[in-house]
DNA sequence: AGCACGCCGACT
DNA sequence: GTCGGCGTGCTC
């Protein structure tokens, strides 16, 4: 008897296409389809069967091994598909591995979850358990855990899993791949020993498949993993932790562009279990929703051991200028770094820029070293060569302008490789290593970087973001931010909240244990607004205050927003088109009261006005309701005429980074 | 995304 | 003439 049914096939295609079969399917069977007119086989998921149509069909060639998806699950994809826009078959491409099943060859490498001794859990503090207690298992509801680094967020995750796997379900533990590190993992491994499987980018394809099947077959009940984990089906799900809810690295730039904390929500509403975001300074959107009641909100203010928060110093650049120390140093952080070498403490230097310099400029004509396909300049690498961090675009530095032939082309600005070559000569016997993208490549280099610190063979630690989040040094007890205007400068709704995030994870690196840790912060404005709060380390009034901001300028949490990105090779061609899909969504917004209040924003050039050779421009749409900007870009997109050849049109639901 | 189809320029 | 360049459009 054959049957019809509609497929999500995976190729970039936005409807489902009608497939025949005699085999026994279901809805959520993957199955591998003939697509187009050569041999061509593509894997596609079963949605719906339907009636026989009226033109000739292909047969279903084949059913995979994998388990059907559950109608919850199949039904959050099509969430995720309509929602970003996405086309389907590659959203639904997302929930199987790569590989086959494992032929049960048992592999040589060393296994991902450490083979050791489960430990009885930990006594939790009363403040952790009335949490505890506070999270019911039993039905959908979002919960901000709100407490600062070291109050014991993690513990808190631990008991909820653990009362999860009690009732017979499993969990889903999603971090940012930063934090995914051996010891988190090492940690839980100690709590839910083999019970445990893990999901992140360093994985083999192999590796990947085989915990995928440890979590699909029931036999590993927790998850933890990156934001590409929650597209892993679980079939008795019972609970889902975002840990740092705030990062934004739970958005994916490219291709499907999803927010996994925004996806996850959604997915626990459908599933009706509980989920809970974590964050030491949760993004304004979570907290609107926390304090309006939407979500639930608990708070562990204090740090566990009575250990106390570091105190900060907001320096001056301007009026702390010494001519013996370079400009970016103020004798008060030299003052402090030399009193740590004394007792044998460690320091810690922040600086979110990698290089030596980040332009170089002609002394006599001005002329600047900017990258020839993206709107950069080139930054100063080892005084040797130029680079571009956007392209692969490369040329050794000569210090003759080839301009004017006359002028030397000098370094401007700051990098990590400048401060560590200035903190070499002012402390040369000072243990310094570096930790930025240039010098760390691989993960084994970060963990020898790790266990070096650990063992007290580093003095002083030089980094960017590399080094702002998850790491605990116990004789680590003074963090430098050392030019913290970079952030300040970017032009961006979230510039503020970012750069409060941001230096607070820093600060928080700074006297975890017993030693007293102090954070400098130095800074050529230090009367921006987030440094008040940033001293007082005051979350909850930065919030009030930015959210005010946010409600005037009608911005998230109060709007929602869509980002249009053009990007082409002929400029005037990507203005065309962009001018002509405004003048379309005008005509859309005028058409009907229902979207009095949404607003087109652009076309303007994006940020990054160039990329790889690529002109960027980009429409901002803001609408109180996401519905409206989903019915505007559904309309966009089916207006066929609206094309240009190599002219692309990307679409940002919720953007994160508005570049 | 692939892959075929088709409409032009360069070449044996 | 015909080989192949890649712009255009479709995939049940």
């Amino acid at each position: 008897m054959k049957t019809y049914w509609l497929v999500a096939v995976n190729a970039p295609i936005p409807q489902t296409l009608t497939y025949s079969s005699e085999l026994e399917l279901r809805l959520g069977s993957h199955v591998v389809v003939q697509l187009g007119k050569s041999n061509r086989n593509v894997s596609a998921v079963v949605i719906a069967q339907t009636e026989k149509p009226d033109y000739e069909t292909k047969d279903i060639l084949s059913k995979q091994e994998h388990p059907d998806l559950s109608e919850t699950f199949l039904s959050w994809l099509q969430w995720v598909s309509e929602y970003y826009k996405h086309p389907i078959g590659q959203v639904m491409s997302l929930a199987f591995p790569g590989l086959s099943k494992d032929t049960k060859r048992l592999s040589k490498k060393k296994s991902i979850i450490p083979d050791i001794e489960k430990l009885p859990p930990p006594t939790l503090s009363e403040i952790q358990k009335a949490v505890v207690d506070n999270i019911p298992l039993d039905s959908f509801q979002p919960h901000l855990l709100f407490g600062v680094t070291g109050s014991g967020k993690t513990e808190v995750y631990m008991q909820c899993f653990d009362d999860c796997i009690q009732q017979g379900k499993q969990g889903l533990f999603l971090l940012p791949e930063i934090s995914l590190t051996p010891q988190l993992i090492y940690r839980f491994a100690k709590r839910f020993g083999n019970e445990l499987a893990v999901i992140h980018s360093q994985l083999t394809d192999r590796e990947r498949t085989n915990q995928w099947w440890r979590i699909a077959s029931g036999e590993a009940k927790i998850l933890i993993g990156a934001r590409s984990a929650l597209f892993c089906p679980i079939p008795n799900l019972g609970l889902i932790v975002i840990d740092e809810e705030h990062e934004g690295s739970y958005k994916q730039e490219e291709k499907l562009k999803y927010h996994a904390r925004d996806a996850a929500i959604v997915l626990a509403q459908k599933t009706n279990i509980p989920i809970i975001l974590g964050s030491a300074t949760p993004s304004l959107e979570t907290w609107y929703n926390a304090t309006t009641g939407k979500y639930k909100l608990h708070k562990l203010k204090e740090r566990i051991n009575n250990v106390s928060l570091p105190e900060i110093y907001i320096l001056d650049l301007k009026q702390n200028k010494t001519d013996d120390l370079p400009f970016w140093m103020t004798p008060v952080l030299f003052e402090k770094i030399s009193d740590r070498l004394e007792k044998g403490e460690q320091c810690a230097l922040f600086l979110n820029r990698r290089g030596m310099a980040p332009s170089v400029v002609c002394n006599q004509c001005g002329a600047k070293k900017d990258c020839p396909n993206c709107a950069v300049t080139l930054t100063l690498h080892s005084k040797s060569h130029l680079h571009c961090h956007y392209c692969d675009y490369h040329e050794n530095y000569k210090e003759e302008c080839s301009e004017c032939t006359v002028g030397e082309m000098i370094p401007l600005g700051l990098g990590t490789e400048k401060v560590e070559e200035d903190i070499g000569r002012l402390f040369p016997t000072a243990r310094l290593a570096r930790a930025d993208r240039d010098e760390i490549d691989k993960r084994e280099n970060m963990e020898d970087l790790i266990d070096d610190m650990m063992n007290n063979k580093i003095d002083i630690l030089i980094g960017t973001q590399m080094i702002a989040k998850g790491l605990d040094f116990p004789n680590l007890s003074l963090v430098a931010i050392v030019l913290a205007d970079v952030g300040f400068n970017i032009q961006d709704f979230r510039a503020n909240e970012r750069s409060f995030q941001l230096i607070t994870q820093v600060s928080g690196r700074a006297g975890r244990h017993q030693i007293k840790g102090e954070v400098i912060l130095q800074t050529y404005n230090v009367e921006h607004p987030v440094l008040k709060f940033v001293e007082s380390a005051s979350y909850e009034l930065f919030a009030e205050q930015e959210l005010e901001f946010r409600r005037e300028l009608f911005y998230p949490p109060y709007s929602k927003l869509a980002c249009l990105r053009l990007q082409g090779l002929n400029k005037a061609a990507v203005i065309n088109l962009a001018e002509q899909i405004r003048q379309f969504l005008e005509r859309l917004v005028a058409s009907n009261p229902t979207f009095e209040e949404v607003r087109i924003l652009g076309p303007s050039e994006a940020p990054l006005s160039k990329l790889r050779g690529k002109f960027r421009y980009q429409i901002l749409l803001k609408a109180s309701h996401a519905s409206h900007l989903s019915y505007l870009i559904q309309q966009l997109q089916n207006q066929t005429a609206l094309q240009s050849p190599g002219t692309k049109v990307l679409i940002d639901i919720d953007p994160v980074q508005m570049g």
